[in-house]
RNA sequence: GGGUCCGUAGCCUAACCUGGAUAUGGCACUUCCCUCCUAAGGAAGAGGUUGAGGGUUCAAAUCCCUCCGGGCCCGCCA
């Protein structure tokens, strides 16, 4: 590809000697949207070094600067000095590439290895919810984005399938659910569980004793008590079954899964030898501790004072087989709502302590808290958007819309797979276009939406792009075009924002930041729709100009279907 | 109280990392546009002291400080 940013300055430097090149090339920004061209040269940058106002010496370099061959004109706006790149060199440049190379247009090969990515990580006393669902949609976002760049991502989640809140929803189905299944219920067997877990709530605040029940039964769980140990495995495989059930609606499956209940003893022995090496110590009930009051994160306890582990316990030793389970890992990520941020500073300040190598390749990503209008969501109050019955009713709003579109024109299987599709698109971009720190509160009675800046827009983008392609002639759809006969301001803004896709698809994984992707995404498509109303493609005046535009509609659709798969979204050849 | 994330039109949101030109879009609202490649679309209009105040700078939504408001967290829950 041409490298114009480099050409320009290039062209720069060779008018002020003084200036390095690399200099040059890192003051070149973008101009805002209008007529300023492609790139600008801010003058500010040389005042000082010229002894010259910024407006002299803007005028100055346009009239001394020797263009390079592949941009048209150079003009001096204030104090900025705009650079307007020749069309035909941009749209052949970038067009034949995403053209040739399709699904891995522009994408670096930047390293090799593998990248494990920790998600979703449910408990199994419920079925999944809508912040659950944020989770995983950031989380395959992450693992496809760094497959593009060449990492292979493992996914793996956390199953916590122990624990007080566990046992809730197991004595809650001991006391009162009659050895019903989720199969006589007619329930999803997640929700078959979620039930008995809220049923617990409400019993339990008639009947505190209750809570001592639970706690007797952790407690016979803990010694092996067979009843106990069958009814948890009973329920964990019904909760485990129904949410594996939901991501893989979601298009998410997991290369490894870890299970507390296989792992929350360890992490002793890692303890015990930080403290024989005084890099913890035991404070006066004789707990073990690691100050982490040197670097802010205050005293945090590793071991209790009877030897028994607890979580942080737990996720040192997590920590630690991951990357004995898969050597060469170069990336150990966690996605996890931002309540767990300390946790995670102090965990990857106790590797480091500890003198793990790996400590430096643990990253913690973490999301705002998805609430409801009235607040928090509580899942034992059933106060919680449940993550079926939302995809459920927007399928059921796709169908609607559907149905009212085509009526009795479309198959029952068609039907399915696009109402599926446009509904998840809908959820899945709803998720991801907002910056995953900031906090979210979803409002159920004003839904979800499938128009405006929508998961359902790109995909009707990518479906009319496909079916103008559809329609064309053959003999024009191959062979090489020639794209002197782009000339259209609008077919110019195409091509660039299209040349920007790589840039743009790094920028958004080095922030973790999905959100810029999606915008990205509503811009190339914004653009493309509106060419699409003012510019006729098929019936345009000459076979040259119609070929020409073909191309360039393909790799506007490449493009967009490139940018939802990163954000896990299937695309529909037909809406 | 300490830490952390966030604060941009009625609502939602981009740009903040890496300072730059009239602060990006969407929803809702007011008008238009289907004899034309899919109207889940397009065109136009209206809507702003970027929470407040200082500082740095030729230039601040962006960097620094103080304050205000909200979320989350703050040794033996996960």
């Amino acid at each position: 590809m041409v490298d114009f940013k480099k050409e320009i300055a290039r062209s720069i430097v060779n008018a002020v000697p003084e200036l390095r090149l690399e200099e040059a090339v890192g003051f070149l920004e973008i101009p805002p949207d209008g007529k300023m061209g492609d790139f600008a040269f801010p003058c500010f940058k040389l005042a000082a070094l010229l002894k010259k106002s910024p407006v002299q010496i803007s005028t100055d370099l346009q009239k001394k600067i020797l263009l390079p061959k592949s941009i048209e004109k150079v003009q001096a706006i204030g104090p900025f000095l705009n650079f307007f790149v020749k069309q035909t060199v941009l749209s052949a440049d970038v067009l034949q590439k995403v053209l040739k190379e399709k699904q891995k247009f522009g994408f670096a090969k930047a390293g090799s290895g593998k990248i494990m990515v920790e998600f979703v990580s449910p408990n199994t006393n419920k079925p999944l919810h809508i912040g659950h669902l944020r989770n995983m949609f950031l989380g395959e976002f992450f693992s496809n984005a760094f497959e593009t760049q060449g990492l292979k991502p493992i996914r793996t989640e956390l199953i916590n399938d122990r624990g007080v809140h566990i046992c809730k929803s197991m004595l809650a189905y001991k006391k009162w659910g009659k050895d019903s299944t989720p199969k006589k219920a007619g329930k999803k067997s997640d929700h078959f569980v979620g039930d008995y877990y809220v049923m617990f709530a409400q019993k339990a605040a008639e009947n505190p004793e209750l809570e001592q029940e639970a706690l007797q039964m952790l407690n016979d769980w803990e010694f092996g008590k067979p009843e106990v140990l069958k009814l948890s495995e009973l329920m964990n495989d019904w909760a485990l079954k129904g949410q594996a059930e939901t991501c893989k609606k979601c298009g998410v499956e997991f290369d490894r899964i870890y299970f507390e209940s296989q792992i929350y003893r360890k992490g002793k022995e890692i303890v015990l030898e930080g403290l024989k090496n005084g890099i913890f110590e035991k404070d006066e009930t004789g707990a073990v501790i690691a100050n982490l009051e040197p670097f802010k994160l205050g005293k945090k306890v590793l071991l209790r004072a009877d030897g028994t582990s607890i979580y942080m316990t737990q996720d040192i030793f997590l920590a630690k087989k991951k990357f004995d389970d898969f050597k060469g890992l170069k990336e150990s990520l966690t996605v996890t709502a931002s309540e767990q941020d300390l946790h995670f500073k102090q965990l990857f300040k106790i590797l480091e302590l500890l003198g793990f190598d790996f400590a430096q390749k643990c990253r913690h990503v973490f999301y705002g808290y998805v609430s409801l209008p009235e607040g928090r969501m509580k899942s034992r109050e059933g106060t919680v958007v449940d993550a079926d019955d939302l995809i459920s009713e927007l399928e059921a709003l796709a169908e609607t819309e559907l149905v009212k579109r085509y009526g009795n024109e479309i198959s029952e299987k068609e039907l399915e797979k696009r109402k599926e599709a446009i509904a998840l698109s809908a959820l899945k971009f709803f998720l991801l276009k907002i910056e995953a720190q900031k906090d979210f509160v979803f409002n159920p009675s004003e839904s979800i939406s499938f128009e405006g800046e929508t998961g359902p827009y790109l995909l009707y983008t990518f479906a009319r792009s496909n079916s103008i392609l559809k329609k064309a002639p053959k003999n024009l759809l191959s062979g090489k075009a020639d794209y002197s006969f782009l000339t259209l301001e609008k077919e110019k803004e195409i091509s660039t924002l299209i040349a920007r896709f790589p840039e743009v698809l790094q920028n958004s994984l080095k922030n973790y930041s999905p959100h810029v992707l999606c915008h990205y995404l509503l811009k190339l498509s914004s653009t493309f729709n509106s060419y699409y109303h003012e510019t006729p493609v098929l019936k345009a005046e000459n076979a040259s100009t119609v070929k020409a535009r073909l191309a360039l509609v393909k790799a506007v659709g490449i493009t967009v279907q490139n940018g939802l798969d990163i954000l896990g979204i299937q695309a529909l050849d037909e809406m």
